[in-house]
RNA sequence: GCCACCGUAACUCAGUUGGUAGAGUGCGAAAUUCGUAAUUUCGAAGUCAGCAGUUCGAUCCUGCUCGGUGGCUCCA
């Protein structure tokens, strides 16, 4: 269809992927959305012409050929690059002929259930040096249900998007006199933030972290050592001259927590080290990289640098790994996948230190410790950190980008270089081995996540407003501050609505707000010092004592329980 | 950073083929005193993202800047 539009287009691929396929163009012109819709009517059109689809096998020398005449040069370089031996498959439809490995429909008229979806320029061979092509997404399926469905899941997960949710709630906000990617919690956020923190606390205290804290602001000569400035500096913020010296607004918390551990000198019976921060860093990411609050440019991430022998590292790495696991649980998150990132030969001395052995032998115990903990786990070559290979958590947001949500990393490279050490039971001075561990990512991408894995409706103990008081007039505002204040007292966050509204739009209000808990009073709950509950979904759950329900509640946020959601209306429509 | 698109009240959006704008929600005031998802009336609120150009006149056309969106590239 493209080719009918513009003669003049040149083909280049077009795969399948996750829930459609793409075909990328290279055309003087963008495609835009009535050229989009045009596209899609020539298909239209097309598929109702039945034109059949043949098979054709080649050799390279002759594909080579047909394409240089037909003026496809993409799909001659693609030829080019295939074994001379091979065979190569054409496809041929009326008077168009693409390369393609097949199979493929026998005709047109097969395909009946498509949308064209959007457009993008994409680099040919994803190389942001080459020539940027346009890229036109669709979809198709086998049924009209089935393409309706699509299309409506993209829809409803439009509404869980952390963006939306964000404003809806008031959890976060971006300003323009703040800058790009740098977000502001607004108090319902803040509230998120701060019960992370006391979840991560409390999680590290147990295990045997040591909480630290570092500054913003360092000397550029530490990450010079550290090898950041080498790799990372034109993801780092630039430089600021303080009286002659250069400083950097910190990217990454590791360099100042080698220094702790440097601080005071280490026996063998001092490690593991581990040492825990939510330490806030920034990193100068694209303009075009920033995506709400999962790619931003201010970051307050859950860090914690374990230093330990190589006899301690398959324990402490499970025991990180073990973390996760337990956090997953509590969020109930389900739908993730571990990735064990390593290095490729290729980019040693370059994307990652020079040190082969080292790489072969750090990534064979972390597959070995994988492999014992029983995780489900994929290797990834290249994807490592420059000093290490690494455990990516990846997760999916609402619109399906995929994200690492935490990572566990091994670095046997810079301990080394900040000279850290510790003396062995033999009296010898020996390098610690150590893994950087974020198990809850930053706050940002975490509660970005959060936002779209609970669609908003946070379980109690973390949800900013834990329960409002709703007095159906005037006459029992002072019982409901009563109440108010008494599961303050304990520690609630709790609201009180006593405008001069009417009870079914308080509640309305209320639902609208994903407020857990509804608590009603009138004549009947004033006199006997009970509420009426209202559940978030559940409806109304029937007066209770107050001080007995305040009991029950404290023991639901004590537990972290999850919220059990109920399919709404909206969602199951 | 690259390709494309978008930017109208606090929010969601309508509108002007160039003659300086409107709705709903929210906000403020008054009345209503109400039993489980929207009470009524009145009112305030916008340099139409910013700057420049074209024009008698620009929110509308053009250019640049800023910000956002969909992708690409990147992600310690």
């Amino acid at each position: 269809a493209v080719k009918e539009l513009f003669p003049d287009v040149k083909i280049t691929i077009g795969p399948t992927i996750e829930n459609g396929f793409y075909y990328d163009f290279d055309l003087d012109q963008s495609f835009s959305d009535e050229i989009l819709e045009k596209i899609e009517n020539k298909m239209k059109e097309l598929a109702k012409l039945k034109q059949e689809i043949v098979r054709h096998e080649v050799s390279t020398g002759e594909a080579v050929d047909i394409f240089s005449k037909l003026g496809e040069s993409y799909k001659v370089e693609i030829i080019e690059q295939i074994n001379p031996d091979d065979t190569i498959t054409m496809y041929k439809q009326s008077s168009f002929t693409d390369l393609c490995r097949g199979p493929h429909v026998s005709n047109t008229s097969k395909i009946k259930h498509f949308k064209l979806l959007s457009t993008s320029g994409a680099y040919w061979k994803g190389d942001e040096k080459n020539k940027m092509l346009q890229r036109i997404y669709g979809t198709v399926f086998s049924t009209k249900d089935a393409l309706k469905t699509h299309l409506h899941n993209i829809e409803e997960a439009k509404k869980r998007d952390h963006r939306k949710l964000g404003k809806e709630l008031k959890l976060f906000t971006f300003d323009d006199e703040v800058g790009p990617g740098l977000p502001l919690w607004l108090p319902n956020g803040a509230v998120i933030v701060e019960e992370l923190e006391n979840l991560a606390k409390e999680y590290e205290k147990n295990g045997g972290y040591d909480l630290v804290r570092t500054p913003h602001l360092t000397k550029g000569a530490l990450y010079e050592k550290s090898g950041h400035l080498d790799h990372y500096k034109e993801s780092m913020y630039p430089a600021m001259d303080v009286d002659g010296t250069e400083y950097y607004v910190k990217p990454m918390n590791c360099p100042h927590h080698h220094k702790i551990y440097a601080a005071l000198p280490k026996s063998y019976r001092d490690l593991p080290v581990r040492l825990a921060e939510y330490g806030t860093c920034y990193r100068y990411e694209k303009s075009g990289q920033l995506f709400g609050l999962m790619r931003v440019r201010s970051l307050q991430m859950n860090d914690a640098h374990i230093y330990c022998t190589k006899d301690q590292f398959k324990n402490e790495f499970l025991k990180v790994c073990n973390m996760y696991l337990k956090y997953f649980e509590i969020f109930g998150i389900e739908r993730y996948s571990m990735r064990l990132s390593l290095h490729s030969a290729e980019e040693l001395g370059k994307k990652y230190v020079d040190e082969p052995e080292l790489w072969l032998e750090t990534e064979k115990w972390v597959r070995e410790a994988l492999i014992e903990g029983g995780f489900d786990f994929e290797e990834v070559p290249g994807e490592a950190a420059f000093y290490g290979p690494k455990i990516d958590v990846q997760v999916w947001s609402a619109i399906g980008k995929e994200f690492t949500l935490a990572t566990n990393q091994v670095d046997f490279a810079v301990p080394s270089k900040f000279n850290l050490n510790y003396v062995d039971e033999d009296g010898e001075s020996k390098t610690p081995l150590c893994i950087h561990r974020a198990p809850l990512g930053t706050h940002e991408r975490f509660i970005g996540f959060l936002i779209e894995h609970f669609g908003g409706d946070f379980p109690l103990w973390l949800a900013p407003v834990q329960a409002v008081v709703l007095p159906l007039s005037d006459k029992f505002t002072d019982y409901a501050k009563l109440v108010v204040n008494s599961l303050k007292a304990d520690g609630l966050r709790v609201k009180l609505n006593d405008r001069a509204d009417k009870i079914g739009s308080k509640i309305r209000q209320a639902e609208l707000e994903k407020i857990n808990y509804m608590l009603i009073v009138g004549e009947k709950e004033s006199f006997d010092g009970t509420v009426s509950i209202r559940k978030r979904f559940e409806g109304d759950l029937g007066v209770e004592d107050l001080d007995v329900f305040k009991q029950k509640l404290i023991e639901e946020i004590k537990n972290r329980r999850l919220a059990h959601r109920k399919e709404t209306a909206t969602e199951t429509e």
